[in-house]
RNA sequence: GGACAGGUGGGUGAGUGGUUAAAGCCAACAGACUGUAAAUCUGUCACUCCUUGCGAGUUACGAAGGUUCGAAUCCUUCCCUGUCCA
């Protein structure tokens, strides 16, 4: 196997991280592999709580795909058994432990997912239960015998909720000895994760170290935040970009985001150079977000389909037309129409009280008219009937 | 094991017997404006039923009981969290 040369690998590989630890380290590595052909084997690990991938971790596995283009070795960990304790890091509350039925539904989600970006050819797939479930208590007491409650208590968030009160649970100790025995049974020279992993990731060099190997190579990537600009991305808080959600949904959704926040996905989204970025902020902030769009839309679908995505929004969003993909349900016969039942079966509400207040609001609309009693008179036809965003057409029969 | 403090709606956080489905704020949703956004303004924000009314019913303040005409608010037991002592 032959490599670029040191120097350009380092380049190609620097653009993107929030810190490296340490850079010299990695030159040297670097360095080494290309002496004796050998790839650096690179970890990044995946807790299975989200079932879907969204934009946030495709921050990581772009640079897990730099480290594959350079030819090295990408190890995509599943942290199933890591998952039954659920990362503390960056949250103040103790999360409750996943089944086992969920982590394995969701491991297989993720594998169906990574090799959107991922080459299958140069990724190895691992899950930690193959090592950390033959560790007995035993092997647990010498593995936490290596760390010290002090040091463990250093990380920020532990620090934090113990000054305010809040509970940390004995398991959650653990998580970050785990995740560094698994770069030490997997031999990791490097390892990747989230700014938030920095602790739990220098922890494995610690344990590395301990067991006579050379402590890996810790470089992070800064924190992608969600469509609200404020809070990380993440399924839970409910603003993410899910990577399989369709064309359509993906670019209305980048729209969404604020112009400020635009930049930020053009640096952490896009291959493209800081000084076009810079360029960028010359023109216009509607189209170049437009462009950031498409170009999303067009990494994890197609071109194509980015063009029809934007060509879409221009119509629908910008014109308010109406939308080419409206579902078509039937309901019920000519005569008086409950509304508020309407709207519920068809799905425009949640609820029937909702779509009560949604009518008397006046959000909805019936053939472009606005629509506010209880009840409708229908004859036999097809009613276009939207509700904010949400179109719908029925038929009555 | 002992002493003490606390558990309220998606999130914060008021409320200590009675117009309290529970203030305020945030988030969310809808409307206006608009460049998609941001900002701003307005309204809504437990569920169900109908005669859609400042309508009726049901459920809700960790859980289960109890006191009372009436409890998130008082009592009992239990569960959970934290602090201090051992």
């Amino acid at each position: 196997m032959s490599f670029a040369p040191v120097s350009e690998q380092l380049a190609y590989l620097k653009k993107g991280f929030a810190e490296i630890i340490r850079e010299e380290d990695l030159k040297e590595r670097l360095t080494q592999a290309l002496k004796v052909g050998r790839p650096l084997r690179v970890k990044a690990g995946f807790d299975p709580t989200a079932p879907d991938l969204h934009l946030g971790h495709t921050v990581l596995l772009r640079k897990m795909k730099h480290f594959q283009d350079l030819g090295h070795t990408v190890i995509f960990l599943i942290g199933d058994m890591t998952g039954l304790i659920g990362d503390p890091s960056g949250r103040n509350i103790t999360r409750p432990p996943m089944t086992r039925d969920e982590i394995d539904k969701n491991a297989e989600t993720y594998k169906a997912q990574v090799f959107r970006i991922l080459d299958p050819v140069k990724t190895e797939i691992r899950f930690n239960s193959d090592w950390l479930a033959a560790l007995n208590f035993e092997g647990m007491i010498r593995l936490c015998s290596k760390y010290t409650v002090a040091r463990i208590l250093e990380r920020d968030d532990f620090t934090k909720r113990l000054k305010e009160n809040s509970p940390i649970s004995v398991h959650e100790l653990l998580y970050p000895l785990a995740q560094g025995y698994d770069s030490v049974m997997l031999e990791c020279d490097v390892e990747l994760g989230g700014t938030d992993q920095k602790f739990n990731l220098l922890v494995g060099r610690e344990l590395q170290r301990d067991s006579g190997q050379a402590p890996q190579i810790v470089a992070t990537t800064p924190l992608l935040e969600g469509t609200d600009g404020v809070e990380k991305m993440s399924k839970s808080k409910n603003n993410y970009i899910g990577i399989t959600e369709p064309p359509k949904v993906m670019f209305r959704k980048v729209m969404g985001i604020s112009d400020s926040l635009m930049w930020r996905y053009w640096e952490l989204l896009t291959d493209l150079p800081v000084a076009s970025i810079n360029e960028l902020k010359q023109r216009e902030p509607m189209a170049v977000k437009m462009e950031l769009a498409a170009h999303v839309v067009a990494d994890f679908h197609s071109a194509a389909e980015a063009k029809q995505a934007q060509d879409d929004f221009n119509r629908e969003v910008r014109q308010g037309a109406e939308p080419s993909d409206i579902e078509t349900v039937e309901y019920g016969a000519p005569g008086d129409i409950r509304m508020p039942q309407m709207l519920l079966a068809t799905g425009l509400a949640p609820t029937r009280s909702e779509a009560e207040r949604l009518l008397k609001s006046g959000a909805v609309e019936i053939n472009s008219s606005r629509h506010s009693t209880m009840v409708f008179q229908a004859s036999a036809g097809i009613y276009t009937l939207r509700v904010g965003k949400k179109w719908k057409k029925i038929v009555i029969a």
